[in-house]
Formats: structure tokens, sequence, C-alpha cells
DNA sequence: GCCAACGTTGGC
DNA sequence: GCCAACGTTGGC
């Protein structure tokens, strides 16, 4: 880990794929596809194997944190751009030059609790988290180690 | 279901 | 290059 660990979050729906999901994936692994947003394309491929990823839950209730994942395979073309059936297909990406990214994570563990965003919110060192910036929808963001240790802190604390 | 806050597209 | 229209995200 020459270039130290980061720290990441990634969002999904706990309808289309939720925590649980990824701890009972192969290998308890999961490619993170259909990502279609250049800045978190671009977050994804500058993260390093190890990286540590807060899992999040949105539009859930409530939208939380529910576990911790880590990157185990750095970026590479995500196979879904070019499948006509799949709902993130992009015709506009050129097979010689992939437009969109994935990432493999694998899961670390899950909270003893969700930290709801209200949680989160109480913490002040949370303050200008990306996540909690009002009409945020960046579904891959950096964390910083900071917010990281805040968050893990918290999810010894809060157990209810 | 509503809608604010985006990001993208395309006409000009 | 501008910006209106449109589509999406995601909290509420």
């Amino acid at each position: 880990m020459a270039e130290g660990r980061h720290y990441w979050l990634m969002k999904s729906e706990p309808n289309a794929f939720s925590i649980d999901d990824l701890a009972r994936s192969p290998k308890q692994t999961t490619s993170w596809d259909g990502v279609r947003n250049y800045q978190a394309r671009n977050f994804m491929r500058a993260m390093n194997i190890g990286d540590q990823v807060l899992f999040y839950h949105s539009n859930a209730q409530p939208p939380s944190v529910v576990g911790i994942a880590e990157v185990v395979k750095t970026a590479y073309p995500d196979a879904t751009q070019f499948d006509k059936k799949d709902a993130h297909y992009d015709p506009a990406s050129d097979p010689d030059e992939p437009r969109w990214d994935v990432v493999d994570i694998r899961f670390v563990r899950k909270f003893a609790a969700p930290l709801s965003l209200d949680q989160l919110r109480e913490e002040a060192s949370l303050k200008g988290m990306e996540l909690l910036r009002k009409g945020s929808r960046l579904s891959v963001q950096p964390v910083k180690p900071t917010e990281w240790n805040a968050i893990l802190r918290l999810a010894r604390t809060h157990t209810d």
C-alpha cells in the first residue's frame, strides 16, 4: 500500500442490491456495475486494492450507512454498457475505448445497527461531508479519514 | 408521490 | 458556447 489506504462511500438501493446481497454473493464479492456518472466513475478509477468503502443504503427507511466493504480489484470496463438488454446499456460507448468502469468490492462487515442520515447529521465532525450536502446525488464519493473514523466510532456506540 | 437538485442533450 | 428541456437521484 505504497500510496496509503483511501476511504470511499458507495450508494446502493437495498431493493436492488443490499449489503446482505453482497454478503451472500460468491466470495462475498461483486462488481460495482451500472455507474453512469463521470465523477463517480473517476473516483472508481482512483481506487486502489485495499481501499475501504462505506456501504450506504439509499432510498431506504431510513437511508443509512450499513457496513463496510473493501476494494479487491481496481477499475476495468463495465460489461453492462455493451449489453443491449441491460438497463445501463450505453450505445454511445466505444468498445475500443469503453466509457464506463467497475471495481470489485468484497464484504467486510455489517454494522450492528444501521447509522441513519439523521444520526450522521448530529455528528459535528461530519459537517461538510459530501453525503450530507443538500442535493448531493453522487453515488461514489471520497470520505476523509476523519469522517471515516467518526463514522466507525458512531457505529460502535449506536447499537439500537 | 412530490419535487429539489442535479447532469446530460441538443437546438441555435 | 448558451441554455431550455429533459431525465434521474434520492430524501422526505
